[in-house]
DNA sequence: AAAATTTGAGAAAAGCTTTTCTCATCTTGA
DNA sequence: TCAAGATGAGAAAAGCTTTTCTCAAATTTT
């Protein structure tokens, strides 16, 4: 090997003792020489199981910590069929509303020792099995499908898994459990708060019908509002939030003086376009979003008041439910509905302490 | 157990056969019964290793494809010393660039067999370390740390892990591999872009200067264009790119016809801020940004031309080579520059096909 | 035809932990 | 003082796979 190249055995310290090769890993064996205890007295002294004396136990675990032993968890896992290890597989690519699940179950998991595989497959049935395949080789104790609507499936079959499967922010089988967000609460929160200011002529600019999402969102504006006004349905960018507002703009008639829109990209265009027709946000006119998405949210001028998912939370409880599935105890199949909440910020006027 | 409920005893096959209890899942042991040969006969005809009859070898594999035998991961890795699996460790929490380089590592991995545990560690040093240690418990085969800025820290110390440590838009150690992106070559192709379409006077509003990237981009600069212009630093977000359209429009004299922003916000600020002031993008001015945050590049409108850093490329070369470690290949330490590439849309004018 | 090779396949060990027995020693009660 | 029970600790097996030996049978060589 060349000088100042870099490999791997410089890891392994390879040096002979007690009779065997040290791997570099500190095991229980080295616990248990260094204790002068067996092999089963150490591992029932660090597990607290077992009769023993207290005497023993606590030495044990003092040599233990001070050898830095941690127990192999793939043996560990070989032997409970537990790997403490769990799989979230996801075509969201953008991370947009998996990174937040993700966060929300690694901080539900980490306390539990349980370690997370992200795998993101696009809209590859054929690299989704291949990745379902490399997990349950490495035994993960479960699986938690996301996406990025509620109303799609991911482009592979979880079904009939030998390991349990939670479903967050995509679509499950019937017989599992699936965790969304409640559309129909978050629209009302929003349009409530924007009747709450005296807005009384409110519009609805959203993404296309076909999504479930748009369609609860819907329901709830017009429960509220009634449908005096048109629902603007189109795509979830800014190019339509400007195309909508132009619409609108562009049509003689009485003007709103709120908007509740799909999705955060939307509102900050509708926000721009207004701008740039000068009508001022938000003295003339309140704009609520939804999604929460601080990078487009807090960048729009004014800042957006819009609708949180909780999609951290939502993660929480996806991870919490797998956990409990994996340890064996019951849980309740169905759907799920966590409550949204609102962000204020200054799209829409109004007292922020409100 | 009430009825309906779902619990993980449901996924056990539980039966007899052959005086042991069938765990659910096919082991060798299985494969080897049904083709009527020892244990050490199977593993040797699926690893095409040892010597037998080329019939034995091919019904032993035949029959294992069969009943769908898939080797344990967990067992295969306690053995080999090699686990499948590497940790993905970064503080970047809205994944901006993580997910790109996530997604060159999961590619460059996943024929390997190799899946990857993600764990993002805000600015947490203690949460830091939790991770690190179960991913060491796991016996991961190497780690990748990755971040937000080359030239900061994980707020975690990874030298002197057991394992290989190879660092990818993160700030790495002396002895160790780093892969980043080459600021100044991006910068170059940016600057030369706007030179090549006849543009003269060209401005630079960038992040803060005590970014490594930062300096290094306007190194390129300076070099191209001399420094008739004064750079302009601020942050990273769209607020200054408004606040620096300002300050050059506010102040008497010539104005540029080409600014090269730092990043994507800001150009996208630069963007909407001409607009404002009826200066047309790209008749009269040309936008080049930095990034090519698709959510935010592609959004713009006109559409932004922006250097690309291949963040997924630079995911991929850090997978194979943390791989390379791990099999105990000689890799050169040191940091490697990866080239980035100018993604043309229409914030520039000029022929797209240039 | 006898000896030397080659060939095919199985036994056993290793990798690390946990758990279940088993056994020896110590204590307690009669 | 002897039997019964409690206590402390070790031996061994299990979990699944791979690898190294070993051994018997078949083939080739002399």
């Amino acid at each position: 090997m060349r000088k100042g190249f870099l490999s791997a055995n410089k890891f392994g310290r390879g040096h002979l003792e007690n009779q065997r090769i040290r791997t570099g890993r500190v095991t229980i064996h080295d616990v248990a020489a260094a204790a002068g205890v067996s092999i089963s007295t150490a591992s029932k002294a660090l597990n607290n199981t077992g009769r023993m004396g207290d005497d023993t136990r606590e030495r044990v675990k003092r040599i233990a910590t001070e050898i830095g032993f941690r127990p192999n968890a793939l043996a560990k896992g070989l032997l409970s069929n537990r790997s403490f290890t769990i799989g979230l597989l996801t075509n969201d690519t953008y991370g947009r509303f998996t990174l937040p699940v993700m966060a929300g179950i690694t901080e539900a998991l980490v306390d539990h020792g349980v370690s997370v595989f992200l795998c993101t497959i696009e809209d590859d049935p054929a690299l989704g099995k291949v990745h379902v395949d490399a997990m349950l080789d490495k035994s993960v104790d479960g699986i938690i499908a996301s996406g990025k609507r509620i109303d799609r499936r991911l482009p592979v079959d979880l079904s009939n898994l030998p390991v349990p499967v939670v479903y967050a922010f995509t679509e499950g089988t019937s017989d599992s459990v699936t965790f969304c967000a409640d559309d129909f609460q978050g629209a009302a929160l929003a349009v409530e708060w924007l009747m709450g200011l005296g807005r009384r002529r409110i519009a609805h600019i959203t993404g296309p019908e076909s999504f479930v999402s748009v369609r609860e969102r819907t329901r709830a504006y017009h429960d509220l509002v009634g449908d005096a006004l048109p629902v603007m349905y189109g795509t979830w960018s800014e190019a339509w939030g400007h195309e909508a507002v132009a619409k609108i703009w562009d049509t003689p008639g009485r003007k709103p003086d709120g908007i509740f829109c799909g999705n955060d990209q939307i509102a900050r265009a509708v926000v721009d376009a207004l701008r740039e027709r000068d009508v001022r946000v938000p003295e003339d006119l309140s704009v609520v979003g939804f999604d929460n998405w601080e990078i487009v949210a807090a960048q729009t001028r004014p800042p957006l008041t819009t609708v949180d998912m909780n999609l951290k939370a939502l993660g929480r409880e996806a991870g919490l439910t797998v956990l409990a599935l994996a340890e064996g105890r019951a849980v309740e199949p169905g759907i799920r509905t966590l409550p949204c909440e609102l962000v204020v910020r200054q799209s829409c006027g109004g007292n922020p302490e409100h």
